[in-house]
DNA sequence: GGCCAGGCTAGCA
DNA sequence: TGCTAGCATGGC
């Protein structure tokens, strides 16, 4: 048994996490939202951890224990502390975000409602592009089961004491043993299948070193992925988003984001990419949450969240 | 039934 | 260099 706790800086809201994973479900998570607790298996060492997050206190003066049933070496611990802070963003000082947001009476309700949401970032970056690749041009859901079917087919598993079962992702090595006609069947299509198993591929076999990517800047990067078939702009700029956790990006190929932007900003058609841009402008350097805050304001309306709709009626009357 | 999904490639001017 | 049809299937 291991217990640690992780420094959260403040405001970290659980609460506006947990409507968020509402709406973007994991398989690899099991969340308890009366307990205020998630479960998910991460790799520590070179084995998988069934790892209970326990939130407490409020968004104000939020608190994170992480615990593993078995115990760990000293060195797993500091890497499973780092990996757990890493994926809630908890050095994230959102203060400044706010700030900016406050001179947007666009972007204000946004900030009120939606106060203390961070990004849970993906641990794994070889995780974060496959499942990048697969939400490609496809609807949230049936991404979200695509992404379940490769996990039950390719990945593994890890039972803790209980006996509930989480699903690890598989390797590089496990996907780069696959064949398109695998995959076919799970109905992804021809040109998916070959992406995914190309990249994991690339991984393998060195063209592509994970790694080396925390030491790059966004553009380079994007430089170093785009030559890859199958990915775009759009699927690095969310690679560092989802993954890598960087504050800047704003991916105005996202269908979502245009759509939210016009919500927003009640444009009364979509932005195109160069108007998406010059909004975004002002949004620096934390375009990244912005977008966070705007997918998440379709999200709300989407579930007919009134409240919401009441706070951007009283900031922005038509 | 038709249009839209948190895009990308290949092929053609 | 720039444009766009085609992809592949679910969701509403």
């Amino acid at each position: 048994m291991f217990t640690a706790d992780i420094p959260l800086k403040p405001p970290f809201s659980f609460e506006r996490l947990l409507y968020r994973l509402q709406t973007h479900p994991d398989a690899q998570l099991r969340i308890e939202p009366e307990a205020g607790r998630m479960r998910r298996a991460l790799r520590v060492g070179n084995r998988s951890h069934v790892v209970t997050f326990q939130f407490a206190g409020s968004t104000e003066q939020p608190l994170l224990t992480v615990s593993t049933e078995q115990d760990l070496t000293p060195a797993q611990q500091v890497e499973l502390q780092k990996t757990v802070s890493h994926m809630v963003s908890a050095g994230v000082d959102l203060q400044p975000l706010y700030a900016m947001m406050e001179h947007d009476k666009h972007l204000q309700p946004l900030a009120a409602y939606f106060r203390g949401l961070k990004y849970l970032l993906i641990p794994d970056l070889f995780q974060a592009m496959i499942v990048n690749i697969i939400g490609q041009q496809l609807n949230l859901t049936f991404a979200n089961t695509l992404t379940v079917r490769l996990l039950q087919f390719a990945g593994d598993s890890v039972t803790d004491q209980t006996g509930e079962e989480y699903l690890v992702f598989p390797t590089p090595e496990a996907v780069a043993r696959l064949e398109v006609e695998q995959l076919r069947p799970l109905q992804f299509s021809q040109r998916k299948a070959e992406y995914i198993i190309d990249f994991a591929r690339a991984v393998t076999d060195g063209r592509v070193e994970l790694e080396r990517l925390e030491q790059m800047t966004d553009e380079e990067v994007i430089e170093y992925l785009l030559p890859l078939r199958g990915i775009g702009r759009w699927t690095i700029e969310c690679l560092l988003m989802f993954g890598l956790g960087r504050p800047d990006l704003l991916p105005v190929a996202d269908i979502g984001l245009r759509n939210g932007m016009q919500l927003v900003y009640g444009l009364a058609e979509k932005p195109d990419q160069p108007q998406m841009l010059r909004i975004g402008e002002s949004w620096m350097p934390w375009r990244s949450y912005v977008s966070l805050y705007i997918w998440e304001a379709v999200g709300a309306v989407r579930r007919g969240e009134s409240a919401f709709a009441e706070m951007m009626k009283q900031k922005n009357p038509k």
